[in-house]
DNA sequence: GCTTGACATTAACGCTGCGTTAAGGTTTAT
DNA sequence: ATAAACCTTAACGCAGCGTTAATGTCAAGC
């Protein structure tokens, strides 16, 4: 049984386009041209078309699919494995995005019409959870879970006073930040005020204060965009301004 | 205070490209532009790129971005909630394949090396599944919820006999369909037998049989590319061939 | 005053998986 | 013979930039 491309098209539900497109890629050649060059498939790449919409249909690329169908001694079971970790990667981001989508809605309603500010103190916070998400992590491959843990129950059992003080210091870090960089000397006392300020909200999430952590941070201040573009906020070069005064502060 | 490209971009921790990008497509212009070409930012730029930050890290599309903050008056919590609805409609698609992939790999695992037979198997399955599930929305829109609820159930009840039968049914529907294609007449015998067996296979979905139901089912296996596949491994024409027999049979 | 390096510019392709014209040959049916 | 239905290649478009490439500008140091 031999089929034109749009018959066999027909028979999978998809377009001619398609077909040609895997041809061209080499995903699925047509069993022969004939004389007038038309693409002619025969029983072989039907069936090969069926595994292709199969692994399709299960969201695994088409150069992945290519691989999995075109030796048979590829591991498809960990193509698969890979692939459901990635695609449970996106939904986690996917429940991180629905989650702050929902917030701003409910800030927006709640709020009648959010002002900028109000917009930028969401996006601020925002920012920071994200940054000591990621904050977490890596500290977690440095120095543990425990001390993750340490610092997110240090965290949810703040009293609403200390909360304001958190607050405030984090603020106070800001401003002084941008004084010192007018400054412009990272080892000036308005620069080391700023990373001392930055010390004492540092010790609200961690528990064990120690010197080699606080510049371990600094440096990934600079290292993570993330945090970088929080501090830079004050003005360009914020963060290695930053990083460079804990790292004589810590001294 | 004035920024050129790369300090702001430091400041918002993207890259220089995506602050041509934004100028190019009208999402953020420059304040002005130097004597020698430069893009020069200003505050008022910076507000709005923080603006546009935010709504980036929620995953709404630039274009809608553009729309939010080049109106003030723009209905941005209406906006937002569309986004969520369509966010959440992927996350649902993404459970779906992770639960397919995960059903695969299992499926791998214990039957060693899966044959193409049993892929086949497991791809038709899956296909059949998709089906039920998208002419149940059809249906609820056309009959009601309450049919597709009763269909759902009337399927969940079934015996091991019963479902051995619905099995045989289903093959047997096929198998006459591919003979009456041959004949090429659906006012043939063989094709009003596969309606028949069509009819019956229904009924183990539908309560209350009608013929103006079945004929309308017929008509979405060719309008539906999803079923028309299902049918068209028959050959191509099935699903049009089915879908003429069954109106037929159903005058 | 000249070189160097860091910055700036525009232009244009690349990535994914096809949809969608466009411009034209082939086959089939009437 | 002519129309309808099919086939072909070629090439742009989509989202959001990354990435060369080729070239101009500016501040700093000799």
């Amino acid at each position: 049984m031999e089929y034109t491309i749009k018959k066999l098209g027909q028979m999978a539900g998809i377009s001619t386009r398609t077909l040609r497109y895997y041809d061209e890629t080499g995903l699925l050649k047509p069993a022969r041209i004939n004389t007038s060059g038309y693409r002619i498939y025969g029983a072989r790449e039907v069936d090969t078309l069926q595994q292709i919409m199969f692994y399709r249909e299960l969201g695994v690329g088409l150069s992945t699919i290519k691989e999995i169908i075109s030796s048979p001694d590829f591991d498809s079971v960990a193509a698969l494995e890979a692939h459901r970790r990635e695609l449970i990667g996106r939904r986690e981001t996917l429940d991180t995005l629905i989650a702050n989508v929902e917030k701003t809605i409910s800030a927006k309603r709640g709020g009648k019409t959010m002002n900028d500010r109000e917009k930028f103190e969401g996006f601020k916070q925002k920012l920071i959870d994200d940054n000591n998400k990621k904050y977490g992590k890596e500290i977690r491959e440095k120095y543990g879970a425990e001390a993750v843990k340490a610092s997110e129950k240090k965290l949810k059992s703040l009293t609403p006073e200390q909360y304001e003080r958190l607050s405030a210091l984090e603020k106070e870090v800001l401003k002084t930040l941008k004084t010192a960089m007018e400054e412009g000397d990272p080892s000036d006392e308005t620069a080391q005020k700023a990373a001392d300020l930055h010390r004492q909200w540092l010790s609200f999430y961690w528990d064990g204060y120690t010197k080699e952590a606080h510049a371990g941070l600094a440096q990934m201040y600079v290292s993570d965009e993330r945090f970088a573009a929080y501090y830079n906020r004050v003005g360009p070069g914020a963060a290695e301004f930053l990083r460079d005064a804990i790292l004589i502060y810590t001294k």
